[in-house]
DNA sequence: TTAATTTACGCAAACGATTGCGTAAAATAG
DNA sequence: CTATTTTACGCAATCGTTTGCGTAAATTAA
């Protein structure tokens, strides 16, 4: 029973002494095949154990049933929540979703576009890293054939879709939240500049600060890319010269930069400076002194990415109507 | 510039007037083609951005130069790394990582070594959920044509390869460090029951206890699968009755578990109960009172098994060497 | 100068599945 | 009983590449 070569149509076909397309169409239980015949054939190969080769169907049909999701990094709980959202509607509709990570690098990110168009995956979940000019020219050379739905970090432009939350929003409560809390001299840390949820979050912030009319120290904003070693210089940089009363960070490594490097300082400082920041890490409610979390709807935001791009994948007609997405996120553990 | 469908051989071998295999050969730089022709086709090639279907190559050649992994689930740090790994060695041999994820489900798990097969994929790394016997048959029907590395959780007869850590060592020296801090009452949260890492980790754990003088208590060690529910029960069933002084955690979950579960007794016991549990969480030495952990070296036996698995999937020779490897954990936020 | 070799290319089969079309035999219509 | 339709199947092209083999022309050997 054990074969040593997986088993293909034509093996089945000169088992039964049928042709290969006999065998190919009662699998497919066609009306073109007699009931007879179709019995046979679904009985011989449910025994010998056939598994329709996928490569073959896939060159055949021009199309893979898969699609691709492109992450900086899985274990950053916010990304692996999305990928658990992708799957959740992916698998429901019968594709399967295949997870790449970038580790923030553009160029193994354009190596992975790349390879995921040729593959021909069916559709491809992006969320662009740093530098979007190059990511843009591979995304034109690939050709209009390969859907794309934004999220988290989205173009600006409008002919694309996107899934975001209200990062301007969130930064705008938690940003306010701190000042209700006494604090005046809230540095924030920012993902890199230029990328959308740098840029709402700063402005969400900012309008925080003003509302409370408090004005807005360009000291107190540091821009760190996705090196620790970046992050560290500012927080130094900060403690030395501003000695802020209270951070806002805005991703999850960052958030927990900030808390350990406020942990180190010594007392009172240590428990007196607040720190609020973007976070899904499932256990963050566990330290203390807390740390107040902005939490992202990252399961319902790639549930959502995951339906627009299938949606889009399976849509007969060819007039696309672009959606754009936006959900709120919370502020958790603000005691 | 921009193609609305991707070129193939065809289109340049028109544009040329070139059949074919004169194209196919020219670009793969083959002596049988004149330089002159070779540059031409490989100019035009590049201009209009030609880039090999990989599904008709896949079909052709019969391999996809990828390797799947499948792990439990990828916000896990310590799969994480291992994924890391494994993509650190694959990537430098040519190999892309294709990640899929079981969310501890057999079923899952069964479909999608499936798929893998089917899609074939040139080899397999796996870390098998709970219940083997159904992997196991699946993985008989599969047939030897798939190579297969085991990682973490594997299977304990001799004739597959398997990349592991230390783990009766690792469990002996984590118990016998509670021990040296003066615990006596230990509870062993260990995992699923029956799989290997739950059989060495309560092996070193007896061993330690037994070396102290220190007789086994049944009603101390509990199983959990990976649901919440289960590991919260036994939390409570082991308050309420046993008061233990001491968690020894047998995976990142149930360490977390335990360590919000303690946080939540009344004082002195919330401070005064130490745990220790395996967990590869990047920010676990935040915590305070601290969570003692046991890291494994995921990133070197991912590293590991993907080396395994190359190596015997571009092994010419048939005669297969089953390799074991064994490597040391360490014991850390020990004060 | 003839024979043997090399060079540079094209033809066509393969990989495994799908599907439009053709066609005997059987069933039904007239 | 002939004409038409239906049933049930096979042939062969196709998806995009790769590659064994064949072969004219060009080169070298004798």
């Amino acid at each position: 029973m054990d074969q040593e070569r997986p088993v293909k149509l034509s093996d089945i076909s000169k088992a039964l002494n049928l042709s290969v397309s006999t065998v190919s169409r009662a699998l497919k239980d066609s009306h073109e095949i007699g009931e007879e015949t179709k019995r046979i054939v679904q009985s011989y190969a449910s025994k010998v154990n056939y598994r329709p080769n996928l490569i073959a169907q896939s060159l055949k049909e021009m199309n893979t049933r898969y699609i691709a999701i492109i992450v900086p990094e899985i274990s950053n709980s916010f990304f692996a929540e999305i990928v658990n959202g992708v799957e959740f509607v992916a698998n429901n509709r019968g594709y399967h979703v295949v997870i790449y990570q970038t580790h923030d690098s553009t160029e193994r990110e354009i190596n992975i576009i790349r390879d995921v168009a040729r593959r021909k995956a069916d559709g491809l979940l992006l969320s662009p890293s740093t530098n979007q000019t190059d990511v843009n020219e591979v995304m034109k050379s690939i050709g209009a054939k390969l859907p794309v739905v934004y999220f988290d970090r989205v173009p600006s432009d409008n002919y694309c879709h996107k899934v975001v939350c209200d990062n301007y929003q969130a930064a705008f409560e938690a940003t306010s939240w701190l000042i209700q809390q006494g604090k005046r001299r809230i540095a924030h840390m920012a993902g890199p500049s230029g990328i959308s949820i740098s840029i709402e979050r700063l402005a969400g912030y900012s309008a925080a600060l003003l509302h409370a009319g408090i004005s807005v120290d360009p000291n107190l904003i540091r821009y760190s890319n996705f090196l620790a070693r970046e992050a560290w210089d500012n927080l130094r940089d900060l403690e030395e010269k501003y000695q802020p009363d209270a951070y806002f960070a805005s991703s999850d490594r960052l958030s927990f930069y900030c808390y350990e490097a406020v942990q180190q300082l010594p007392e009172p400082r240590a428990s007196e400076v607040k720190i609020v920041g973007f976070t899904n890490a499932p256990f963050a409610h566990l330290l203390r002194p807390k740390l107040s979390a902005i939490v992202q709807p990252a399961f319902d935001m790639g549930k959502i990415a995951a339906e627009m791009l299938l949606n889009t994948i399976t849509k007969k007609n060819k007039d696309i109507e672009y959606g754009f997405i936006k959900l709120p996120a919370v502020l958790k553990n603000t005691e």
